[in-house]
DNA sequence: GATTAAGCGAGACGGTACGTCAAGTCTTGTT
DNA sequence: AACAAGACTTGACGTACCGTCTCGCTTAATC
């Protein structure tokens, strides 16, 4: 997996791109995005900061999400798997370690500002899914797969809408402001999806699950 | 509860405002985010096609993010609470019929263009959780009053997680467009709400806060 | 005949355009023409040192060369036309005024800019044309109409042809740059013209036409 | 006198220059500044249709403009000096070989933009005039040479001036469009240097030509 | 009925950032 | 060394909207 969005130069010949521009414009950036936030974070600025021409970014990064996105990529450290031996403690522990990122850090700040920008850019849309949603998921997909290795889960438990729920749940609370991203609030999505909302039988629908 | 954004004009002296430019405003806004979406809608356009000065949008609404809201209201028609007679018949009637309201319709893509400007408008983040996000819930909350009122669910359930886990996976969805916003999908969420994982006993993590 | 080159507001609705700005901008010009010349010349430079956005002056200028054009209007003020009671005398003085005008001056830098720019901005050749040259041209007929009230020339003489003569020599040698606009080369063309190369008989020429 | 331009290489050693990227770079020059004229002349669109790197380009001619003056070389044909014997005759022939030269040509437009180019660009002003007008000059002297061995004309006639009206006249005309480069135009220009306009005796300044 | 205060459409205002273009220079691997 | 290719920095371009600010003109409520 390549380390960044920058798309190959279109041919071998010619001058190489200058991969000390790449760090410089990749550094500004980053620094920009921290201080600043995403809502101030323009290619103007950063063509200023890492003394850069903004052609020599625009080569590199068709839209300014795109940008950003790699300057985040570093930011937002991979956080380890855990593996606490139980499915219910990997899910408390990846909530808690995912929240504990993002609440009330310039890196949550950074991750809003990129959400909602994916919304409006295509390109950074693609780029978003395919780099950053799917590796994250993929990894966190292993949890499932130990739990059904131990026997707590059903084989063809959806480990893709189980995901869903752990961290859509998180990304609501986090887009929408309307309750705080609180460790009860982890501990609670976690029992919930373990053990569910336990209405199983009075009223009863297609019930399998 | 008001019924758009606008607030009130200082006074009762000179001439009133005009509640005609008001409706040609939000007529020319709702008309411009379901023709073009968010990302064309500008407030220089929406004056143009209403025939209206900036000024008279700006005299009612702050920002831009507000007013896309007030048109958006009107076109995201308040569904009808399900009561289904059980709350996983509930539940998969709201969502389905949320999934029927916003996937690939012109709704769908100014909601995501909506949360977006959340994001950074902080005038709109105020109005949309107190007007959107707040009310829609406080609706749905009676889903489980209905569940625990027939004994279904505890009296001390989460329902804000509840609906967290419900609305944030479907959101989540929406807004990373990783996965298809299906049936399936929607049958696969409520049986987990419902049932859990059943990962209870074998493991047993840190059960605690 | 107006002041600038400044075209009419489209209507006589909304927010009448600035003279403040426009004056502001006209000293810019002026100001930035008469330091830097016309190759540094730019709009965002005038801008800039107005106070003024772009679109300010791009709503009042079409291109550069026009804006130019009228900071250079006030600079090169009008020659007296002389009246020294004979057409060679006239002739004279008003070539070696024009001389003074040019040769070694910011003025004359700009004429030069101003000319080049001319063969590349249709806009501004029929300002230049209209603006500028008709009208010093129109001017300065009356010298040859006030010779032949005084009987020195021909009724029929061609006035324009000899004016093409007079200040054509005169812009060759401010554009090529191959002699220098000295005094001497003044009489020289005035003679000529007066007098003529004398060649009239020997040879004789296809003299028809 | 070198034929074009180009500065000779350093040294001897090494890969000698192409000749056939020079002849490409010529031949894609013109084509492009007969196509689309001085304006649209760059030295990337030379470069790309001449398949040849900028560097090559460079290292043969330091601007753009030198460039294109080379190219403008090989169009502007070198006229055939007159011999009409009469001082007169030639005069005629070659004011009027020069006008069906420009008049409505893509060489007269070529003609505008490098008069244009050399008004900013330095290093074509020295080329310009040393290996255009210059030359031109020197050959258009021998007209009057043959003049005065006629005894036509004095021997201490300026023929410098005399030139500057013959062409200073067409040169107006081409640059400023005031007026067109007709026939007519051609002959009074004529007329007028060889005869002037007769108005020696009434007001009298110092008559010696 | 006159006054007065605010709203009205229109559009200009100072700004900011956009994405593009071409200039002339530099850096590869290849010839 | 020169070559083709295509990177580089620089700097200006002309455009688009932002949110604010005049204009001359309604339009009521108050005096």
């Amino acid at each position: 997996m390549p380390e960044t969005v920058i798309p190959a130069a279109p041919t071998r010949r010619g001058r190489p791109r200058s991969q000390q521009s790449e760090r410089a414009i990749l550094a500004a950036a980053s620094e920009l995005l921290e201080e600043q936030g995403f809502a101030q974070f323009t290619i103007e600025e950063v063509s200023s900061r890492a003394k850069v021409g903004k052609a020599t970014i625009y080569r590199r990064w068709p839209t300014k999400g795109t940008l950003a996105f790699d300057a985040f990529q570093a930011q937002f450290a991979r956080q380890p798997l855990p593996d606490t031996g139980s499915l219910r403690g990997d899910l408390l522990a990846a909530l808690r370690s995912w929240i504990r990122a993002v609440k009330g850090t310039s890196t949550g700040r950074t991750l809003r500002g990129l959400i909602a920008e994916v919304q409006r850019d295509p390109e950074l849309a693609d780029v978003w899914r395919d780099r950053f949603v799917q590796p994250v998921r993929t990894r966190n997909r292993t949890m499932f797969d130990r739990a059904v290795a131990r026997g707590e889960i059903a084989a063809d438990a959806d480990a893709e809408v189980a995901l869903d729920l752990l961290y859509g749940a998180g990304y609501h609370r986090l887009l929408q402001s309307h309750l705080p991203l609180s460790d009860r609030f982890a501990t609670t999505v976690v029992d919930l999806m373990v053990s569910g909302l336990g209405a199983g039988e009075p009223g009863g629908g297609s019930s399998g699950a």
